[in-house]
DNA sequence: GCGCATTGCTTTAGTTTGTCAACTATTGAG
DNA sequence: CTCAATAGTTGACAAACTAAAGCAATGCGC
């Protein structure tokens, strides 16, 4: 292994490492916000005021889109969430925040970076090398 | 929302697109390979040389100890793991890689690191302030 | 030594997550 | 209009996960 794989490797069992250790501090269990994480995937993705179209969901959780479905169904039983149909194209389904599930989002997006996480520890300076990194790493579309 | 809690909140989301995004290039489906993602990041904690307790797992899984069980099991079932009796605590299993297990698990870190992958496109001076960054966030250990 | 709470793992039962294949409805190309 | 492609749903099933109960081993207090 060269040393740029080596590098890249150890990046890589970090990124893991870290995300799993981020998920603990995910839904305080019991609470009432009592989201799965596959739940609270979904509902960060969806931007109060861009709702998107199930298809992209699936594209961007990298699942089937039947899984989707499943996903939205009990987001929606809910009430967190809403299909509407999409003007453009009949077909297509777009997913939007109701206010309850905008309220809950806003929450766990607070709880998640806030305080005692391990992210708001890091110094300024390194806070934004590692967006920029990642930005870098995603394409950032 | 403040100023520091705007860059943590964007690196959070970074990290979870980032690590759908890898998710994509993991098991090619219907490969020889046909590792689920969560057997992936299995094989990818246990060190060849260094089998790890069950405990420790789950703790690092941030899941049940009981869903280790299971997962341990379907990985045993393909002979890529074993369970071991530890000699110091003989409530203690210890997990260790099986030959091919091991075998398995360079091949797949060989896949997920090495040239077509996002990581190792990144320049050596950010790789090593990524890796520098991951390790103060996740405490080392 | 003896009790007794604790720890590490398994089992059972139940939900959620995820895939695949088949289906409906809509779209768009020819 | 015909026909292939696309968006989403359904049904059947495997895998991933949790909570609760249970078992064996540990270790602490006495």
């Amino acid at each position: 292994m060269s040393r740029m794989d080596a590098e890249a490797s150890r990046a890589f069992q970090l990124l893991v490492r870290f995300f799993f250790a981020q998920r603990e501090q995910l839904p305080p269990p019991g609470d009432e916000l009592e989201l799965s994480p596959a739940q609270c995937h979904v509902l960060h993705l969806i931007d109060p005021d861009r709702p998107m179209p199930m298809g992209r969901l699936a594209g961007t959780l990298g699942c089937d889109a039947s899984n989707v479905t499943g996903l939205v169904d009990r987001l929606e039983a809910r009430a967190l969430v809403r299909r509407r149909p999409s003007a453009d194209d009949r077909r297509v389904k777009v997913i939007q925040l109701t206010p309850a599930g905008s309220r809950l989002r806003a929450q766990m997006l607070r709880r998640m970076t806030s305080g005692s996480c391990r992210l708001s520890r890091l110094s300024a300076r390194d806070q934004q090398a590692l967006v920029r990194i990642l930005e870098a790493l995603v394409g950032d579309q």
